[in-house]
DNA sequence: TTGAAAGCGCTACCAA
DNA sequence: TTGGTAGCGCTTTCAA
């Protein structure tokens, strides 16, 4: 089997130097348009590709973007990060990027986890998706590698995240609009920037409209943002008297898990109770009820980081925005 | 800030010229022990790693593996797919490759939808995980990439799988053990070879110790392996007099969703009705009452399909060996 | 608007 | 056991 073709064997055929295919395949620079035809026509003929290693090594750009992203995250069964990583592959590939997916373990050991393409430096910039070791950060930083977070905020690094407040306003407003006044919040992992803005997003308007929400209503759990923990900890919300006739869940997790403590204590959804959610993940259209909640664009989380990436990459803008959001859609569903 | 080493500097470092150095980074010729030494701690001193780039456009060789999955199997919410790419992606770093994680859609048109690397040949083999269309596997042996299945099987490809003859073997023993003469099988998703090695193992241990499966009790639903399938199907099998007193699922999601149907009729689990699935899925440990099953260890699918891989890809064995299987545990729980 | 030529950092062959 | 050197296929000045 011939080897495939190269650069030269296209120049050959199309009767053009090697420089002017370079010069079409980049798109560069000022090249008559039959020139242009006759390469593309004979790259398409030939069944040319550029070698990536090729290009790597001449342009000091490897095309590759790194993705970061801590192992349970990625295991979890809720597929939350693995939509934000397509999102992203997406957006690469339209891009012509690859993207190296690389899990690291919690608690990170810079020496012995670090991602190999960050010792290696095979990765033109990286997406760091979801909460991660600040030295894992550090790192980065430290050898200048260009990076974007993504559901996740830290110093002052370039971010994408969902619109958080927006959400948090449009579930007050919907328990307001369904005359609900006396509500209450129920909340976790409090080192995640996110569930905060959530809740103060919710607080806030809930006190603009002349509903201040009680402190011993406002429940924030120091565990993981599980079902189980929803469950766990309703019991500080539902156990009150007098009780919230409805909470807002920093997420569909705890929201669950909120449920099955409210069904366990015979309480009716959402007529005793109304319950609504954060993020819209697959279970909460199925659960009993189905859930009311924020829907996150997951897909779009990802695509807006590996593009703001990119886009500083390349040039094209001066400075990656340090804060982006990507919006979110109040679902009203049974629960709420 | 400098730019980062290069082999010469090493070499300048270490007072050895730049092939020695090029040796020693690959572990290769005979280079005295001493010289070995001074090369690698000049290098580890310069903080030098070797260029990709480089190395691939002199070694025609890439040091990236693709890793193919289908969309729907990538974001389903059991992580399945992803533990086995957690596993190759482990393996990969071991070895020192990358992992470049393609998602394809279903169906797959092969002009619009093909990987990237693919066309780019930016890859030295390929782990295709799960179905996916026969298409892309012709587009990768027209190519001639070498590819390995992983939990798949497609005319006389390598491929890796989980052993579910002794599993299915073991079901049937322990149904055996448990008193149970009369049982039944539920399967789904005809397309794929592993319920039916699950299946046919099964009734073959009940045969041979006398107990043969009637074929009323053997029920393969023409649909996706899922809860709802199970549910659905049951039926089948749970409102039949006789019926049986103990079922094998091909797979976990289809006993999850029989255990719903059971509750539904008020089966008492496992006196009414054993209920054995395969997989170990997350969500297994958790069901009430919890189910036994076969579990397979998803990690060492993706890590021994990777390995056998790289290992045919350097020469290390002649021949890609065309059928390797994985061990399989049974779990008893509550169940059965 | 096009071409010539100098590398990019490495591997692998051949000599020493 | 080590070194010299010819590429690998491409990008990127610089000239023409």
């Amino acid at each position: 089997m011939a080897s495939r073709p190269t650069i030269s064997d296209v120049a050959e055929a199309s009767r053009v130097s090697i420089s002017t295919v370079s010069l079409v395949m980049n798109g560069k620079g000022p090249v008559a348009d039959a020139t242009r035809q006759r390469v593309l026509a004979a790259a398409d003929r030939l069944g040319y590709a550029p070698s990536r290693s090729a290009r790597g090594l001449a342009a000091r750009r490897t095309g590759n973007i790194g993705f970061v992203l801590r192992e349970d995250h990625f295991r979890q069964s809720e597929p939350f990060y693995t939509r934000v990583f397509l999102g992203a592959e997406f957006e690469a590939r339209r891009r012509g990027l690859y993207v190296l997916l690389s899990t690291v373990p919690d608690p990170y050991d810079p020496a012995r986890h670090a991602p190999r393409f960050l010792t290696e430096h095979s990765v033109d910039g990286v997406v760091v998706a979801g909460g991660v070791d600040a030295t894992l950060l550090e790192q980065l930083r430290a050898r200048s590698i260009p990076f974007v977070l993504a559901d996740y905020a830290w110093d002052d690094s370039p971010t994408v995240s969902a619109d958080n407040r927006s959400g948090g306003r449009a579930v007050a407003d919907h328990f307001v609009a369904q005359g609900h006044t006396r509500v209450g919040y129920l909340g976790a992992d409090p080192e995640h920037p996110s569930p905060a803005e959530r809740r103060d997003a919710y607080l806030g308007a809930m006190a603009e409209v002349g509903h201040p929400v009680p402190d011993g209503w406002v429940v924030t759990a120091d565990g993981p943002s599980d079902r189980q923990t929803g469950a766990l900890n309703a019991g500080l919300l539902l156990d009150r008297a007098p009780r919230p006739t409805a909470v807002f869940c920093a997420n569909d997790a705890l929201a669950l898990g909120l449920l099955d403590a409210a069904s366990e204590r015979g309480l009716a959804i959402p007529d005793d109770l109304a319950v609504a959610g954060f993020d819209d993940v697959d279970g909460a259209a199925l659960a009993k009820p189905p859930l009311t909640t924020v829907r996150i664009h997951k897909e779009t989380l990802g695509e807006t980081a590996l593009g703001l990436l990119a886009e500083g990459l390349t040039g094209a803008v001066e400075e990656i925005p340090p804060r982006t959001l990507v919006p979110t859609e109040l679902v009203v569903r049974a629960s709420a």
